[in-house]
DNA sequence: CTCACATAGAGAACAGTGTTCACTTTGCGA
DNA sequence: TCGCAAAGTGAACACTGTTCTCTATGTGAG
């Protein structure tokens, strides 16, 4: 009963979509943050209080907004996975997909990106379903290290002694959560190409590289590769 | 002539400052983006409109406390370059020293770090002052970089290899232009080490580390030196 | 087929925002 | 001491998100 999907149903969900298309379109030109209910309704030709018969206030929207960015990102990063992983490639060249894929999403999405990861739009606060978004995305990470681990392409005891006390607990901890073969090394391995990952694409996006390695992708392969080589066993 | 502190210009500058504060007050409890001048007037017993004989706009109000946040990072980030380069430490070591200095800041300047890297604050853009403010931090990399090659710490040869041609040359083209002697190889390196700091700190502040491994400068330590690790010669 | 009702929408209103403009007070320099 | 620039005021304008009351209208039950 769940999808009773009457005639009302459906329009609603167009309507809804079409908010939702507008409130991106008006993004991409203002930048994300400037989002103005009016200016949607006024572009939609209704008037702005029937905005609210889908959406309960300006942070709702974002927040579906958010989500569906997330979910873009995750259905982008996740066939990359699925397909370099049914191509039989080892783990960490998957990885390297991933982050590729990772990245070039980033670099076409901005205003999803900035939407998602720059911290503090006004007046808005994260609420659980971005969380659980953010959650699934990150799941994915998690499976490469355990089938980098799996594959023994990570030196797991080497890491592990590089730790110290309290921090090896501290991804011990984690690594129960998790419910996957992860040992402590490995899953500070993970963390390291995951900054390593996020940093640069950041640090791109916002124009802080000088000018001659922007947008570079080999800059971006390099600086992975040079991380994941800190993993292996044959050093 | 520029200092002829006469009584009203002292005033002026005291005013200015006091504008500024209330208004890093006001971000620090209800966020940054939604810094409002009005508020920032009531605060302090003056109508909204004698603001703008202080700061023509909201955007110059934001662009000067930017400002100020790059110069408070960048001249704490000096201080631990001048006083760990005094005590005779390794450029390598120097550069864990800064590293850290850099993301004690961004812990305890949460507000004053928003505002520099999150994109996109709601209708600002950034403004030349803005960009100075950025490369002057962005020099101490640079230094350190030079510092490392100089003191034989990277091995230059074997990262120019790993680059690709057109990598290669991008680096090639920054490296005359800071004027230092900088090898592609180890221009590249620093980048990777650039991203590593930011990313990490970035993901931390944005509460994207699992719970267990939040705010650990360790991990922090751990990730920076495995890619310190990654430029030494004797591999 | 009709009738009741939830749904979708309109439009006015409220409190808040950044910004401008004409006006007054006030302190400094000649 | 006088004149003028700087500092501050208060009203206004065009916005914003949100709420409220009100009116159509499509839908499901009888």
């Amino acid at each position: 009963m769940a999808e009773m999907t009457t005639h009302r149903h459906r329009r609603r969900a167009e309507t809804e979509a079409e908010i939702k298309a507008h409130a991106w379109a008006a993004m991409r030109e203002s930048g994300p943050a400037v989002l103005s209910l009016r200016h949607v309704a006024r572009e939609m030709g209704m008037a702005p209080s029937a905005l609210y018969r889908y959406f309960a206030s300006r942070n709702d929207l974002l927040t579906a907004l958010i989500v569906d960015a997330y979910e873009s990102l995750g259905e982008q990063v996740n066939e990359t996975y699925v397909r370099a992983g049914a191509a039989g490639q080892n783990a960490f060249e998957v990885f390297m997909a991933v982050a590729h894929t990772y990245r070039g999403w980033a670099m076409s999405h901005r205003t999803e990106w900035a939407l998602i990861f720059s911290t503090s739009l006004p007046d808005y606060n994260g609420t659980p379903e971005t969380y659980a978004a953010a959650g699934r995305s990150f799941g994915i990470l998690i499976q490469l290290t355990a089938d980098a681990v799996a594959g023994g392409l990570i030196d797991v005891d080497r890491l592990d002694r590089t730790l110290d006390d309290k921090l090896r607990e501290s991804m011990r901890v984690w690594a129960e959560h998790t419910g996957q073969e992860l040992p402590a090394g490995a899953l500070a391995g993970s963390m390291w190409c995951y900054s390593v990952m996020h940093g640069a694409i950041s640090l791109d996006l916002n124009g802080q590289f000088p000018p001659p390695m922007a947008d570079s992708p080999a800059l971006f392969d390099s600086a992975l590769r040079a991380m994941l080589a800190q993993l292996t066993p044959t050093d």
